[in-house]
DNA sequence: CCTCCAATGTTGGCATTGCCTACATAAGAT
DNA sequence: ATCTTATGTAGGCAATGCCAACATTGGAGG
């Protein structure tokens, strides 16, 4: 007949909410977001399909729950690469590494971060702190700025053409449109092309 | 009773391929990729559900010819920006506007170029001309450095930095995470911001 | 301690989809 | 005229998102 503590958990999981985030999140990185589905979370968990949705009222918004953690652990990324460094163009630098090192290493999550999905999360209200990936490069390209390093300009526009810069070479990368020289990571390859122009 | 054409049409549609991709296509450009389903194309053609399995294997063929199509389109777009200047720079600039335009106008089609779909057409054999958007690129950054600009630095890797750069803006002015100032038109905006380095 | 209720989970069902197998028809080559 | 092949049809299967109705549980208030 089974245990007391696999019967109690056979009706009320107690922790669903949080095994469906983290199940989900392995999935996606796993496979991309079009492989996730709800029902199969579901009886990998060994609960009803339709019990998902008493957390999640569709699928949309569990992806962008899964969108938020992505986020916050690209920001984390980019904080802890720029914290090793001290120069401000040395850490600029490392972020730019970071940063392509995380779009090519959880490709699947990073490709979920620019669907679309979660667009709404960014444009109404200011962006909340622990998912702005932004506001950290803003920053640093405000002290290369103050130490010297292309001292006109708006800080918020030149951190936006950088961004672009870096997003691009990273969706790049992704795609495999361009091969990658032999014996290198894709993430060295373009992390030098920048380098070119920047 | 019906005329004899659409008799004829009944059985044998006579266009079902080249009416299959025209209407995939604009569905896809209306309301993006996800959007797309073959059962859905046959019932609006008139035609049985499982019809359009002779002309395409499978959805993802389906969608690998359209991307065939918004490549070819692109390159065409640029084709024609740079074929308005004679000015190198002044080419590569038009390029780059025409890139962002692009984009923007056709969103949906944009993001299924990038959506890892069709990543065989590119990285197998040389890709085919009529759909290598990068060439032109390459061959205008060429003529660019012939006049003198950035002289050093191989124009393929010059070509990929500046690629990276105005995809990212492109992805970044589709996905709307930037709000654009009033009265702007996205391309436009990001089209000043590239100017911020390059 | 008992009762009730809100949170959480289950069952059954519906519509849509991709794709498979078998079958039907038309169009053109032999 | 016949036969082969390209093309289209019918039926079906499994998976999925989501809805409505019902069941169970644990905790708050009497």
């Amino acid at each position: 007949m089974g245990d007391r503590d696999s019967d109690r958990a056979n009706y009320h999981h107690g922790n669903l909410r949080q095994a469906l985030l983290d199940l989900a999140l392995s999935r996606v990185e796993a496979a991309g977001l079009e492989a996730l589905s709800l029902r199969d979370l579901a009886s990998s968990l060994g609960v009803s399909k339709t019990a998902p949705y008493r957390h999640f009222p569709d699928r949309n918004s569990l992806l962008r729950a899964i969108i938020e953690l992505g986020w916050a652990d690209l920001r984390t990324d980019l904080l802890v690469s720029r914290g090793r460094e001290t120069a401000p163009e040395a850490g600029l630098r490392a972020m730019g590494r970071a940063y392509l090192a995380f779009a090519v290493r959880r490709s699947n999550l990073y490709r979920l971060l620019f669907s679309g999905q979660g667009k709404e999360l960014f444009t109404e209200a200011p962006c909340p702190k622990e998912i702005d990936a932004f506001a950290p490069l803003v920053e640093q390209i405000a002290l290369c700025q103050a130490a010297g390093w292309r001292t006109s300009g708006d800080p918020q526009m030149l951190a936006l053409s950088v961004w672009a810069q870096v997003h691009g070479a990273a969706e790049l990368a992704i795609e495999g449109l361009v091969p990658v020289p032999e014996g290198m990571e894709p993430h060295e390859f373009w992390a030098g092309i920048l380098e070119t122009i920047l």
